[in-house]
DNA sequence: CTGTTACTAGACCGACCAGTCATCTATTAA
DNA sequence: TTAATAGATGACTGGTCGGTCTAGTAACAG
């Protein structure tokens, strides 16, 4: 019984990997067994159901997110407005990265997930919009910050960095579909371009 | 066999409204054959494949697109740049009545099936980048005339459509994600704030 | 009246789906 | 030494999947 800590994080690291470069419901939990190299009793011994892998394969993946490039890019380090261009920057490498490797783009899990389950699960479309929200909320710090130091003119931080973040989606989405990631280092430039005016 | 001629509109019909209100995964064969009222030996008549019915589909819904709001949206008669505000306008209106009508949210069926299915069939996916990049050209003759008239400076218009492509899929997936059509309408007019300068 | 074509009907197919279960083994605690 | 617990195993279930097939019907052409 070598393994048996790390069977739960390797069922959900394959997971993770297949749900990314396929989709949540393309994807069985035979296969994930199989690629795993778990059965499947002990994957029912794990997860509960199919639903409840998919729910943690979300946090992972946002763990993860949050404290790898996400943590990064918006390093308090950096000029504020800087960060997102890092940010822009990291998904461009890493779109390319999936591309060069597997030959298509895998896109954004969350973004990716969030359309093909919103519509019929309510508690893993809630969980991905929290994802969202923990990601907005650091755009819409640097940009509190740029507004504070002068380096732009006042704006609705809440608004724009959302704006920034649909953007953001926007264009991954895009280029995926053309699987074409320089289609997000072409158009992430105008990120800086957004504003959301500030209600009075 | 009064409804013959139109039993092949009639699987096109359901499974559009199936597919938009879920996914191509998660919507099968049976079930779009009960929707429509159809044997399963009509359907096999009619389309050789769930796949082929996927292509269809995207055409049936282009077209209707097509002649539809986005002619109305891009209507040469409207100044340019109001195009794009009538745009989003009509995503709002659009979103928040299937919201209304179904309690969720359905988003672009066009950006659902993309971030579906673009990572594993390149047939669909060259499709969807097809409608897509229709969809971006309304947007350029937009912005040219807009600049032809001086109504706006200079910028490449191949490139900000994009980037405006892009930018209302992102605001339909972050919406989505939230089951909020306000979010269109609340970062909705920053469409206008896009700007990828010209390469000299 | 006959043959052909277009379409309908629905039983049927093997493969696969998510999920269950009884059984086994290894580890730890008493 | 024993009992309890955690985990591993893989055969199995009922149901659904996309798709096939044969038989039949309606319309029309000759």
């Amino acid at each position: 019984m070598i393994q048996q800590a790390d069977t739960r994080s390797r069922i959900l690291g394959s997971a993770r990997e297949l749900f990314h470069s396929r989709s949540y419901a393309d994807v069985g939990v035979k296969e994930i067994c199989d690629s795993a190299a778990v059965k499947k009793g002990s994957f029912y011994h794990f997860f509960p159901s199919k639903r409840d892998l998919a729910l943690a394969v979300i946090d992972d993946m946002a763990e993860d997110w949050a404290h790898g490039f996400v943590a990064e890019a918006f390093d308090l380090e950096l000029p504020p407005m800087e960060r997102l261009e890092y940010m822009i920057d990291a998904a461009y490498f890493w779109q390319k990265a999936s591309k060069s490797l597997e030959g298509r783009m895998r896109g954004c899990l969350f973004g990716n997930l969030a359309l093909e389950v919103s519509t019929h699960d309510d508690v893993l479309r809630a969980k991905l919009a929290a994802v969202f929200d923990k990601t907005r909320d650091r755009f819409r710090e640097a940009l509190d910050e740029a507004m504070s130091i002068g380096v732009i003119d006042p704006l609705d931080s809440k608004a724009t960095a959302d704006a920034m973040l649909a953007y953001l989606e926007g264009i991954i989405l895009l280029a995926k579909t053309r699987n074409d990631p320089e289609v997000i280092r072409v158009l992430g430039s105008a990120i800086k371009t957004l504003r959301i005016e500030q209600l009075n």
